[in-house]
DNA sequence: ACTTTGTAGTTACATCTGAAACCAATTGCA
DNA sequence: TGCAATTGGTTTCAGATGTAACTACAAAGT
């Protein structure tokens, strides 16, 4: 084994982002999927319309990072669900216009300071300065 | 919109994390797949192998923090390319011994140094604060 | 007006993934 | 010894994912 390069997976940079961010997801998406039967892409999906409403699918897809099908089928089920509602642009009749409906908003309030706390019990891990030095280098990543 | 609690996806750190993680892996396996065949679950049990040889399944499990399905199907793709050799424990015929083979070795000479620029490339937009800070916050969470 | 080109969204297909069921070997314990 | 519980590893099945093809509409150029 002499004479090769050495690398070692648990100082590996990308591979530990990797490992965190898949963990954290997948603890967040359990309990997502148990409580609300919710996806996490579909989470995604109402938490840009929570924000921002009347927004077409496409602007839903740039704000989650998430590509266009993953958007159209997480859509497709928050509807069949009636968590959202659809209607079409009166100026473009291929852009949807999408909002939570009501019920949709009662599960967001659910959701989201469930989302929140879960942040701080993340971010209870570190100092302050700590959170400062993360935000800064996920912005410039 | 009023009286909802306020989560802005851009500003939230799970999100965040999973983003970057998601943007830097799939660069990665696209290289790693284009140049040399591999996926990124078979690159990592190779990564593994070639950091500690003769291990058993469970151990490279242990040590990609992926899970046992994963990884027995990346050891037969890899043991099917023959990038790897398989024998079994003497003392508990349960357990697979694993290790590189020498055309594995090749590979993984070419592999490893990539890897490792491709960290640098990465830390490079970091000053050496950050980076440390980076390091000590990885080891927290 | 007509054709080309581009864009929003859905569908189809092939691949990947994890949970659970499974087999074989080992361990613990009555 | 003999039987239940555990563990390493594989297979199966069902859901998730991405790429490419497709439909419907819009915009631009002729």
């Amino acid at each position: 084994m002499a004479g090769h390069a050495l690398l070692e997976l648990d100082s590996f940079l990308p591979y530990r982002l990797s490992v965190l961010s898949n963990t954290l997801s997948q603890a967040i998406a359990r309990v997502y999927d148990k409580r609300f039967g919710l996806s996490v892409t579909e989470w995604r999906a109402m938490a840009v319309l929570g924000y921002n409403a009347d927004i077409s699918a496409r602007e839903v897809a740039e704000r989650t990072a998430m590509d266009k099908v993953a958007v159209s089928r997480a859509l497709a089920r928050l509807l069949a669900k009636k968590l959202i509602e659809r209607g079409t642009a009166t100026h473009d009749k291929r852009l949807s216009v999408l909002r939570l409906s009501e019920e949709g908003w009662k599960i967001y309030d659910q959701v989201a300071p469930l989302a929140l706390e879960h942040e701080e019990r993340m971010l209870a891990h570190l100092d302050p300065e700590q959170r400062e030095w993360l935000a800064k280098i996920l912005d410039t990543l």
